[in-house]
DNA sequence: GTGGTCTAGACCACC
DNA sequence: GTGGTCTAGACCACA
């Protein structure tokens, strides 16, 4: 599981953090149960601080992704995923619409763009059940 | 073309602006050559800070989506709109990795999600050659 | 609308804070639309850091009894409050059964408690349209 | 008398213990004069830490709903509970303010939140003198 | 001027 | 040791 943060991208860090832990889980290589690093020590590795973490951890245990978990600290989700909401998929359909839109004016095509999508999909996917950490 | 901005949403006003000319591009109801309005106008119109839509249309013209004319105002790009530069594409990729993670944590399987890509494309792509404004 | 901190309470600032608000709601103090003070000001007239107050601000931004409005700050919900969500009847009723096994134990009887809920109830409503602020 | 902890709440686990026993008295399925297990074994079962047993145990003698004896180990007090104090009773108001706030501007009504802890004290009540363990 | 983000450093409750 | 809370002070994007 490495984490790599672009400190000049505009995207905030935790937002950069919450996707990666998100990629993480999508690809399997983080599984329900898994232990994640404490808030210190990432904020530590990562060279940010501590609460830049904390913020992407609540934010994750907001969604149902992570549970800080009185014993373990915090963990990967073992209850089962939230499933496709009906907000979620509303989210999803708006951000996929300002996608599409852009690619379509610069006349990429309808079966490219979910081409696209299906390629950076499966690549996430690929080796789900491979590395284990 | 009706623009419609939910002062509430977390994306900046200018950015909703930005999103919804392209999908005005995307879907045809703004055609090359087509004349916006002008910045006044539109802040009028929408209530809101002149700057506010001087920023979205900058954005635009720098992106080449529009052209800003001393006579015509501003009008969209008729010359030909930007392809897809090697730029967008990673821009792209990098948006629909996020989205396509969050997607599968859930569980929405990969023919679903590019299905839901497809869909949303062609919603958008629809009238084309339809409605004129 | 007044709000007494009480700094020594074991029950963390942000929270009281939370409450004060609800309870605001609650009896009219607050209306829909209404504006609340922005985040600098009420730290500065509480005397207590900006990030405590947001913190408060951002846990009933994500319960829904406020948004945050681009143009007008921070409001009180205008859209309709949150109903009675499944969830939240299940937190009430954990809540309830912790307040009622003590009660029960130090000899209060069951009328005697519904009428403590009841009254406590009445109060807060009371003068709904009465204070305006 | 059964004891089910989560561990992913946010209420401490020995504030869960205390009030999974008091609820316990309330129900009747803990007497005044019963028994309670050993700090040791009860943490055990638990799988938990002995100073949060030891916490929870503390906790209830100071309240004068637990005895702790050398020979008899830890029992429930069996001369007469504390009563209901000014003390409690201003705890207890706080308490459901707060409840009551967030039920009236969720829209439940002063009929449904009384009847609500109503019957949540009678189910609590209900089987008193019933299991004995 | 607004909220949003980030940092640095501190104390506390819990386990 | 963990996460949770609070403070102080800074910069930035937005309007």
């Amino acid at each position: 599981m490495f984490i790599e943060l672009d400190l000049q991208s505009e995207t905030p860090i935790y937002a950069q953090l919450v996707d990666q832990i998100v990629e993480g889980i999508a690809s399997g290589a983080l599984k329900p149960g898994d232990p994640l690093p404490s808030i210190r020590n990432l904020s530590e590795d990562l060279g940010i601080n501590l609460h830049t973490v904390n913020k992407a951890y609540n934010l994750l245990k907001q969604e149902g992704f992570l549970q800080v978990h009185r014993k373990k600290g915090v963990i990967v989700q073992p209850d089962g995923m939230p499933g496709v909401t009906e907000e979620f998929e509303e989210k999803l359909r708006q951000q996929l619409r300002s996608l599409a839109a852009a690619a379509a004016v610069r006349g990429m095509s309808e079966e490219a763009f979910a081409q696209e999508s299906k390629s950076v999909y499966r690549d996430m996917i690929m080796n789900r059940g491979g590395e284990q950490r």
